[in-house]
DNA sequence: ATGAAAGCGCTAACAG
DNA sequence: CTGTTAGCGCTTTCAT
């Protein structure tokens, strides 16, 4: 009976018709998947861990990128994929437990977050995607410190030096403001942790302290959030040439901030961002493009290659400085003023 | 030791703790979570069905949409969202079958696809979204006929009488051109279908004969498409005054045509799309806006709700037409021409 | 508070 | 080709 769903190969399709068609009679409505997955010790499908509420996951276009990416794999493979509902307000550990899932791909998310300890608990493959910072698991990102690297450099060489940043939330704790050092230092963000350290030591490099570099975080990654953060900085330090965003979203932010403020950019001000959504590329943003459908991609085949590796594989994709029209160099005037 | 994990108050916390720790030491991962879920009969989980790849989810600003409503129920609800990988070349089922879910949210589906067949048949609630047009299901939806009567009607009213139309596939069988109207009333996608009659209705009611009425069809649903579509209709006559769209994206690839075409919208030509996705608005399409996002939260209450309803529920959401700029008087040579 | 046992529905292995 | 059986790991019930 088994047989007739499972192999229909080991038997007459004659036998197999009359074994159907009976068990349909029966009103028997095919075998019990979850049972079949306890017996196969095979669930069919991956979990998806995100940080964010579930549903952030359709409003950022990159986030979504990464999703066409991993959906991809997963449907070459045959697999399901589904979308644990963590919630990092609460510390609700139960939907990764609950997750019948032959092995989990997390994305974005704060290296002491409960959920992803629970993942690491967990008994199956996990491949970590750009924020977690875990040992011993394979891996897919992009090289955060040499993309905004470039960035800075570019920025150098047109000769900015009075700068600011804005960056997407460093921890769990919500902390809309200006950024000690020694919290970038300690950002549980990995991704944002290498992109501020990258900065600093570029800029560092050309002379500017980078204590005096003004950095402003924000919780929510939205495009207000780039904006109200933008005006902070312009706010303390309206002599600034640049504004650094960690993202394309806030870089965005940026873009209208400067325009409510009746600033030119980029004569007035410099703006750029940072992962080459097509938002961006449509405003002529200055960012680095990376590869976040190949991102999602490389992150699912590498779950699914069921090559036992000895050591921990990691995916390093290339990114791509895109000048736009964002940046210029900064104004006589403010060459004047600075270093 | 079961009660340690999931009754934590039928035992001391003292106890509660030494058990787990014990556990912990002895390698023990936690409870399998396939092995409790059909010992519950409970998956946690929602399954999502689409008739496209599932990367295709991920593509369509509309789709989107609905997957960020969905998630945000299934988030409210506790429940995971399992992706379905239900490849439409291929006939294969199996995936619905090995889906472990508690319930099932079909969207965009041809009414005769075996996928929405083989869901039907497992034994558990499902809701039906947009397409699919079947008896004794939970379903969300529009007026689809009144919200694009709406456009038909508008379009009248300006005097438009030579009018072309573009469509979405309307069969699982790929058939790129234009089509008759046995097809059109034969159409698999309930949706579609709806529409042309809405419009053929519409138009017919002032006289215009809708054999006369070029309908052309495109499988893909890309802007691409919406292009060579439009071109297609405006290679056979290039006297219309009007393309109506059953889609955003199709309608923006028809505007795209036009302007290659060095016609002017809405001068030489108007055109017209359906959905309200971001990118149209901001192209000021005229079209109909329509909730996806509440399509796809509605769609998950309706399922979690487990109010044991006698009779299948219908939840029928509002639309709005959006008038844009681009759509307006024919110029009044064409209606020298005109019926 | 703890232990023992039944059984969820299936598949794989083996005997006829 | 067909029928029988053990057991996947858990939760629940009942007995201690």
């Amino acid at each position: 009976m088994s047989n007739a769903y499972n192999r229909p190969d080991q038997l007459s399709p004659e036998l197999r018709r009359r074994v159907l068609e009976t068990a349909r009679r029966l009103g028997y409505p095919g075998p019990d998947p979850v049972a079949r997955s306890l017996r196969t010790r095979k669930a069919g499908a991956v979990g998806l861990l995100l940080t964010e509420n579930l549903s952030y996951a359709f409003r950022d276009p990159a986030a979504v990128g990464f999703l066409e990416g991993l959906s991809l794999a997963c449907e070459e493979a045959g697999q399901g994929l589904l979308l644990v509902p963590a919630n990092p307000e609460r510390e609700d550990v139960a939907a990764v437990h609950r997750a019948g899932v032959d092995g989990f791909v997390v994305y974005s998310v704060p290296d002491d977050d409960p959920h992803l300890a629970a993942v690491l608990e967990r008994p199956v493959p996990t491949v970590v995607c750009d924020q977690p910072d875990v040992d011993s698991v394979d891996r897919v990102g992009i090289d955060d410190r040499e993309a905004i690297a470039a960035v800075a450099r570019h920025l150098i060489e047109l000769g900015h030096r009075r700068i600011g940043v804005v960056c997407m939330r460093l921890a769990r704790d919500r902390n809309d403001g200006f950024v000690s050092v020694q919290r970038q230092r300690e950002a549980h963000f990995h991704v944002q942790r290498a992109r501020l350290a990258a900065l600093a030591d570029t800029f560092g490099a050309v002379g500017v302290e980078w204590t005096n570099v003004p950095v402003v975080e924000r919780f929510d990654h939205t495009i207000a959030s780039g904006a109200t953060a933008a005006g902070q900085l312009l706010d303390r330090d309206p002599d600034l040439t640049a504004i650094i965003c960690t993202s394309d979203i806030l870089g965005l932010g940026a873009l209208n901030e400067a325009h409510r403020r009746g600033l030119r950019v980029p004569q007035d001000l410099t703006v750029t961002g940072f992962d080459g959504i097509t938002e961006a590329e449509r405003a002529g943003l200055t960012t680095v493009r990376q590869p976040v459908l190949e991102k999602g991609r490389a992150a699912g085949r590498l779950l699914m290659d069921n090559a036992d590796h000895g050591r921990p594989r990691t995916v390093t994709l290339d990114t791509e400085l895109v000048i736009g029209t964002t940046a210029a160099a900064p104004k006589p005037v403010d060459q004047w003023y600075g270093p």
